[in-house]
DNA sequence: TTTCATTGCGTAATTTGGACACAAAGTTCG
DNA sequence: CGAACTTTGTGTCCAAATTACGCAATGAAA
């Protein structure tokens, strides 16, 4: 995929599953803040979801963990798919007739890039520090945004990004979160902090310590977080086989 | 969509967005059975999920809509999509290519129906007694399932069903489940049964009322179902405000 | 050394959930 | 026609989970 620009648009055609691509929700966490990985697109300055095509032979799943990878450098991403956007209307033909003008893209009205799209939108939960977000062809810019500020984007992508949030709201209900999201040793405060936010709600401290110990995936290490103008708190980490586990069982379920 | 088999898989390449179908795994409830509508396929006598094609300028919601609109006569159908099933080596292309023979049809390797196809897996839940099950022009016979009796179906329609399975007993531990697929009128046990099959297992009557009527979406009638052979159940419905409403919040959630 | 914010650990009150008892209702059987 | 049988309506008891706090301990900063 290290073509030039002008080659995927003009042999995306031969290369590509016709009239379908896949957008990822990458969400990193940060200085207590959730934050998403967006593209400003070149000459539109519009920002955008990473994103791509699929190759003809080429697995979905796949074809969005090379775009993630491609992004942020890391293999071994937590991905999941949450909902295909189909309606005719939202790829703008004109928006991209506009874009390959500006591209010098030579092309009439039945070039492959005009036609309608459909996605399929991924979210991904990232390790914010170990991520190194890098711009592809159509981008100059790769920069995590908190989630709070993301501005109008691309096409349908705000839409994408609100699904994708309620889908991340809907797994932290019945599967555990955070091994992606967070170093491999972190402080429960940390941790309640990363649930806090995706939640957009407080929670009791001390009740939610206990909830989280109850799932039995956590181990408490000899070790604290010193430097902190306080009581060190103690380190934590995931247990991976209970982590995994608990990932297919799920958590409670209400019957 | 009333055109003869073969000009729908001549014109296929002009008609619809390339490389795409939607599946429809479509519930009822019966006799405390759930159960799923299958298609025969002509020719090849293999059982499979009703299915179709995205018309070049449809909504994607709105082809399942239509598939399901035309294999059961209902409207306002509860409808959902819950994954796109996208590996490449999913539709055979030595099978498709066997089809178009027996179907008769004249073809070459570059036949639209031939390509790699992905395809957006829906669940649906309808209320059996008022579904008119009828075969499209693919197949001969369209019927009603036990859900453990469903044989080995084509491609990986067991898979997508499995999956489909698993997305609706997820709703039931977050939204209600029931009005699209009973009566106007039932009674608790009734609904229980639903509850009972979806989950595959058995629960407590009498706490199973209770945590039911706490959801505040039922409404009991002054009518009961006479002529059993026992006291006469109160019949319920649901409010339909209040069920909208559950639906978009959620039940409970965990956090 | 005192202050201050935060952590670790704990307790009481309340709510929810699971297991079960019993009387009432309606058909069926003797 | 009444007894037997099955299932429903309602309620209780107890354990487990959830919520709402209290308080001493810790470690940097004042």
């Amino acid at each position: 995929m290290d073509k030039a620009k002008e080659d995927i648009l003009e042999l995306g055609q031969e290369l590509f599953h016709p009239g379908f691509s896949v957008d990822c929700v990458i969400f990193g966490f940060h200085e207590n803040q959730l934050k998403v990985l967006l593209l400003k697109m070149k000459h539109i300055d519009i920002w955008a979801l990473p994103g791509g095509f699929v190759l003809k032979e080429e697995d979905v799943e796949d074809a969005a963990t090379r775009v993630l990878q491609s992004r942020t450098g890391l293999d071994n991403i937590f991905l999941r798919q949450f909902h295909l956007f189909g309606q005719p209307g939202r790829s703008k033909h004109d928006f991209n007739a506009e874009l390959l003008k500006k591209r010098q893209v030579p092309f009439d009205g039945s070039h492959w890039f005009l036609q309608r799209f459909m996605t399929l939108g991924f979210y991904a939960l990232v390790e914010y520090s170990s991520a190194t977000p890098r711009p592809d062809n159509n981008s100059d810019a790769c920069e995590w945004w908190d989630l709070q500020q993301v501005p109008a984007l691309m096409q349908d992508h705000n839409q994408i990004l609100d699904k994708a949030l309620e889908a991340l709201r809907l797994q932290l209900a019945y599967q555990p979160i955070g091994y992606n999201l967070l170093a491999e040793k972190f402080t429960m405060p940390e941790l309640q902090k990363l649930y806090e936010t995706i939640l957009g709600k407080q929670l009791d401290r001390r009740n939610f310590q206990r909830k989280m110990l109850t799932y039995d995936i956590l181990e408490r290490l000899d070790e604290r977080r010193s430097g902190v103008a306080h009581k060190a708190p103690y380190l934590y980490r995931f247990n991976q086989e209970k982590y995994q586990q608990a990932l297919q069982q799920g958590l409670q379920g209400g019957w």
